[in-house]
DNA sequence: GTGGTCTAGACCACG
DNA sequence: GTGGTCTAGACCACC
């Protein structure tokens, strides 16, 4: 897996690799069961310093998304029931994008094309 | 305009008036041509600090949103056709929401659902 | 004589009108002994409050570009000796745009190409 | 690196900071790659605000000249090849002070003498 | 240590 | 009246 971090994007580096991780899940690069690599390892190859990594792993595992083990590590977790307010976060999310993407001509139609693009990268999404 | 402001938030105010505000012109609340109030104004209005205003119309300037005019202050302008990446930043925006909702096991049409309401509250969108 | 004032530039409206007056009389477009719209006039053509038009005149008699001549309004003058400092101020105006050209790439060949067809413009002008 | 700052210009501060360091750019005095100093240590040593110097910065890194590295502060980018614009910029701010020169009675061959010795300063310029 | 944000209050130029 | 600039001093997040 190759992550792609933006040393100078205002968004925080634990942040970029958190996500990183969470669209590598998406795209079944991760697979529940499979392990993160480990805390070092992650910060030799990103470049970045362990503490970082680690405030990264501690997130994703209070997110629901790992689980820390002691012996073996981070390791991805099956079912990712977080807080039931997935609609509501996700609509607050889409408003902003999308109302600028709106104002600046970009048509309805093309704007599920992208939709679409998206949804097929996806591991197990229902194909259209 | 009622701008609502969370100072709480971990984005920085500055950023969240310019979201309103370009949420505000979707919406049809500013429409073009229309004066933005003045930076005091605004800054009372919001219980800020002028800077703080002058920096989010600063921003909103440089993003071709308004027009700053030496003798009646800001002004939405007409047409925002910016930079012509628009289709890449919204995928680059969308590709994290839309895939944590997978996740989390949103359905694909529970998805555009709640575009298309998104959709219907913009000024001037094609109803579906 | 068109001026073309922009409302939303950093430069004051005073000083775009001085320079645009200026660039005229490097053009020919207003030639010594000719007479400037009287400041009414010229507020109306632009649209701008008579007393920028006072502030515009007031400076370029100060520079030695007109005279004022309480029956005949503003005159452009014939010789326009003025300080005696013109290569140092040139120098320090060329200073930061031929830096900056030269480090995006702008060739000196380039350069010389473009002063070219600016001295062509100018009344009088020896052309190469 | 000496700063020169001129309290009483009307070119603000923050600005003049930003033609200083593109300037120092210019004759190599910052070379891509190069650390700027910290926010802090220009502000003491240039004597003014922090905030100051980095509005100077922010500014500097939308016009491509450095990043901002949340690891290591502002670093010289190696390639400006910003907007494609060069040309047009450079020439509407050549158009008046050639303008000016020239009509109070500057030779063109004084002017490109002038240009030269300001090419002659610039890091990597090809002599002539 | 770094940069980022915000405030309060001041002063200035412009129109 | 407007926006633009600057300061001093504070607090925060990040690494």
């Amino acid at each position: 897996m190759v992550i792609g971090l933006d040393f100078s994007s205002s968004i925080p580096i634990y942040r970029q690799l958190r996500n990183q991780i969470v669209l590598g899940i998406g795209r079944g690069q991760f697979a529940p069961g499979d392990d993160l690599p480990s805390v070092r390892q992650m910060a030799d190859e990103c470049g970045i310093n362990p503490m970082t990594v680690n405030k990264t792993y501690q997130q994703l595992k209070e997110e629901g998304w790992i689980a820390i083990d002691r012996r073996h590590g981070a390791v991805i977790l099956e079912h990712f029931e977080g807080k039931p307010d997935v609609r509501e976060k996700l609509q607050a999310e889409l408003m902003l994008p999308i109302t600028e993407a709106h104002l600046k001509g970009l048509e309805k139609e093309e704007f599920y094309q992208l939709c679409e693009r998206i949804f097929s990268q996806l591991r197990g999404a229902t194909q259209c």
